[in-house]
DNA sequence: TTTTGAGTTGTTCGA
DNA sequence: GTCGAACAACTCAAA
């Protein structure tokens, strides 16, 4: 205590915890320091020990140093640094307002339990040495608890979680970058926490798997910028209509940019409104749209992970329970490595292990395989792409892997068993996609690029299909049929 | 409390 | 080739 007053309460910092909101614009909780007027002292704290933890996948966790890197990189050029440290949050955090004797410590919300809990614990921690705790929401359109069926109860259709959440209003107008930052210089590399980002070993060493990610992504803030002017540029206008074909890129690609926080749903909502009323069709609007309900069924998948904690490992509808999942780990790992035998099924495998992201329409199709055709549970699923996405978000990815299996909220129904050869026909009809994925296909003609097992003899060193359609859809319409 | 309309993304079969 | 029905009821959300 007298530590803390021997300065003028006006000379003692502000900390801003950096964590899924890896950026200086619209960033409530780094405004709001800026606008206190006081010294700002940016941290990250890579926290794998406490308990629950979900450890980042591999993927991810490449993301997550360039994301850092440059934040870094721009908060010293405003004049400051990212203060890295490792360690359990609430033993790191309030020592470090301690002994910098910080007044408060800012920062945005995250949604999932055990993060929860954990800033739950800081936040008491912080109270008991007088120092002020701030949270902000800068990672949603709408807080998870802010949207309510007329009896006030969480919402479990999408459709109507959009509309009841329209009815509260238009999101927030997104926040700019503060023009003015009064950052600390100081490393605290005096404190037992702290650490280099090297230290981190974010990034794969030996062997470095991370050339296909490197030559597909430019991390962080900037980067998100340049991803979105491009994408409102070239392809918002046509969205509705090509987000579908995966050999076009008409999505958006902003989601690891949007997991990591190196842009907001609030800048994406806004700047995709602007841009679709600058144009004088209104074609645009049915895309507009269309994307903004795609941020929806983000803000959705908050919802149910906030009101359903366990989304990663338990199925929301519990007579899934039973469900009589096969464990055959030769086949799952044909599914991971792309050699279903279905051109479509590993195209999409392919692109997912060389870019660490994969086409939604494909995301879909290879999903519904797995759980369809291979019978395998949707949890191994998850966990493929929890190693493997850049994107790969707590509460999208749950949801997501929940919703094809049927077990989720809201979700496809048992007879939806998508087959692949259809799926490549109408969403890859030349083969452009599988083709740039599967080289050994190159010479194969656009009538049969999506069942080569119709060729005469085998094709270069493609795999032979692992379960034939026909058979491996009447078996899961038989197992889902126990499910009753 | 009961009723009613609706529910992201599909496939197959038979006319 | 195209089109509509069947696929199974069930749960959700609001009136």
């Amino acid at each position: 205590m007298a530590a803390e007053r021997s300065i003028p309460d006006s000379k003692r910092p502000i900390i801003v915890w950096f964590r899924d909101d890896l950026r200086l614009s619209d960033n409530p909780a780094l405004s709001a320091a800026a606008n206190s007027g006081r010294k700002i002292i940016c941290i990250f704290v890579h926290d794998e020990e406490s308990e629950g933890m979900r450890p980042l996948g591999g993927a991810a966790r490449w993301w997550l140093h360039g994301a850092l890197q440059e934040l870094d990189d721009d908060l010293r050029s405003r004049g400051g640094l990212l203060s890295v440290h490792r360690g359990s949050a609430p033993t790191v955090i309030p020592q470090l307002a301690t002994n910098s004797k910080a007044a408060a410590v800012y920062w945005n919300r995250r949604y999932g339990a055990v993060e929860r809990r954990l800033d739950e614990a800081v936040k008491a921690a912080l109270k008991t040495q007088q120092i002020e705790a701030r949270s902000f929401n800068g990672h949603l359109l709408y807080e998870p608890w802010s949207i309510k069926t007329k009896s006030g109860g969480p919402f479990r259709v999408f459709s109507a979680f959009w509309r009841a959440a329209h009815e509260t209003g238009e999101p927030g107008q997104p926040l700019s970058a503060p023009s003015y930052l009064d950052l600390s210089r100081r490393s605290y590399e005096n404190e037992s926490t702290a650490v280099e980002l090297a230290d981190l070993a974010l990034e794969p060493a030996s062997p470095d798997w991370a050339g296909g990610l490197r030559s597909s992504w430019r991390r962080g803030e900037a980067g998100a910028q340049a991803q979105l002017d491009f994408f409102l540029e070239e392809h918002l206008k046509e969205y509705a209509d090509l987000r579908d074909f995966p050999d076009r890129s008409a999505t958006s690609r902003l989601s690891p940019y949007l997991r990591f926080g190196n842009i907001s749903p609030r800048q994406l909502w806004h700047a995709a409104e602007a841009v679709a009323n600058a144009s004088a069709t209104s074609k645009p609007h049915r895309s507009l749209e269309k994307f903004q309900s795609e941020l929806g069924w983000r803000e959705f998948s908050y919802h149910l992970l906030y009101h359903n904690p366990e989304i990663a490992t338990q199925n929301l509808q519990n007579k899934f329970d039973v469900m009589p999942w096969r464990a055959d780990a030769d086949v799952l790992r044909a599914w991971q490595l792309g050699k279903t035998g279905y051109p479509i099924v590993d195209a999409g495998m392919r692109e997912l292990w060389t870019t660490g992201w994969m086409h939604n329409r494909v995301r879909m199709v290879v999903a519904s395989f797995l759980i369809k055709h291979l019978l395998i549970d949707w949890r191994q699923g998850e966990a493929w792409f929890w190693d493997t996405l850049v994107d790969a978000d707590p509460a999208n990815n749950a949801a997501s892997w929940q919703w094809v299996a049927g077990s989720g909220a809201d979700a496809a129904p048992y007879f939806r068993v998508f087959n692949p050869v259809l799926q490549g026909e109408k969403f890859d009809p030349d083969g452009r996609y599988v083709k740039r994925w599967l080289p050994e296909l190159a010479d194969v003609s656009p009538s049969a690029i999506h069942c080569p097992w119709q060729l005469e003899g085998k094709v270069g060193s493609y795999p032979e299909r692992i379960v034939e359609h026909n058979r491996a859809r009447q078996r899961a319409l038989d197992a889902f049929k126990t499910l009753g």
